[in-house]
DNA sequence: GGCATTATGTTATGACATTACAAGTTTGAG
DNA sequence: CTCAAACTTGTAATGTCATAACATAATGCC
């Protein structure tokens, strides 16, 4: 099989692609509960059936963990992560997350951690706080 | 009472006190259970109790909670936290923590706000690899 | 004292994540 | 084809992190 879709390098497993696509049409984070929850008719059971989708999932990039909420979203970019690091804004009212990278504050930490002797593995920035529409809102 | 000690705004009550000093002699990040656990002896018993603590410290800046491993730390610079942005760089090997601020990347961050129309109300920045010691080491 | 405010103690419960084991699928060597 | 290794899935039990709800005690102001 495996025709079209090169999602990335292989295709997704049946719950893998529950999952994401659950991810997709969810307009806020979701927890790995929550999922399991709209996928109950689906004949998923059991949270650690989540858990190991997601685990593929962000290992491929095709979704983050939202470590402030625990918590994920479905990458925003699928096909643009060269940077290495992705910053999140998440507005605390509407939930809604905004993905984007900074090459100026990577360069920085890159900086800081070669005079540290530092290796970075995995670099996660999360900024909370309320989006455009939320703070003109209020 | 109340004499030399001006940690901050206030003084410290007990239990604010028992923690404070547990995380303070740590070399790593605790959990809240193993901060309780560290202070049964001295009468606490229930999460709640580090818990409340807890969230007294970090309003006053004299510890810090690591998103990414739900863990919480003294904080390394008690008395210059005006950048308003705190980075960490955690070892995953020796769990040793090492607190920074940098202008530029705080800079960045909020001029992205800034074009968004995001309100920041709190950033967390947390760096995931191994030490320089840990690293030469490997 | 009387009353508000703040800190504490205790129990129960909720929310997030993993361990351990069993069973089914796929794949490819022989 | 047959068998076994490698991988994926299913399930139950457990472990870890955090808060709700209620009761009690100390503190400070009038
Ligand atoms: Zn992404
Ligand atoms: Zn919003
Ligand atoms: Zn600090
Ligand atoms: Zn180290």
């Amino acid at each position: 099989m495996s025709s079209a879709r090169a999602t990335s390098a292989r295709d997704l497993t049946r719950n893998q692609h529950l999952v994401l696509g659950t991810l997709e049409k969810a307009e806020s984070p979701l927890s790995a509960y929550s999922i399991l929850d709209q996928l109950r008719e689906e004949g998923l059971r059991a949270p650690l059936q989540v858990y190991r989708a997601l685990d593929k999932l962000l290992e491929m990039g095709l979704a983050h963990r939202l470590e402030s909420l625990n918590a994920f979203v479905a990458c925003a970019h699928p096909h643009c992560h060269k940077s290495g690091l992705i910053a999140f804004a998440i507005c605390e009212s509407c939930g809604q997350v905004s993905e984007f990278s900074d090459d100026v504050v990577r360069q920085r930490l890159d900086d800081w951690a070669a005079r540290e002797g530092f290796v970075t593995k995995r670099t996660t920035m999360e900024i909370r706080g309320a989006c455009r529409a939320c703070a003109s809102a209020a």
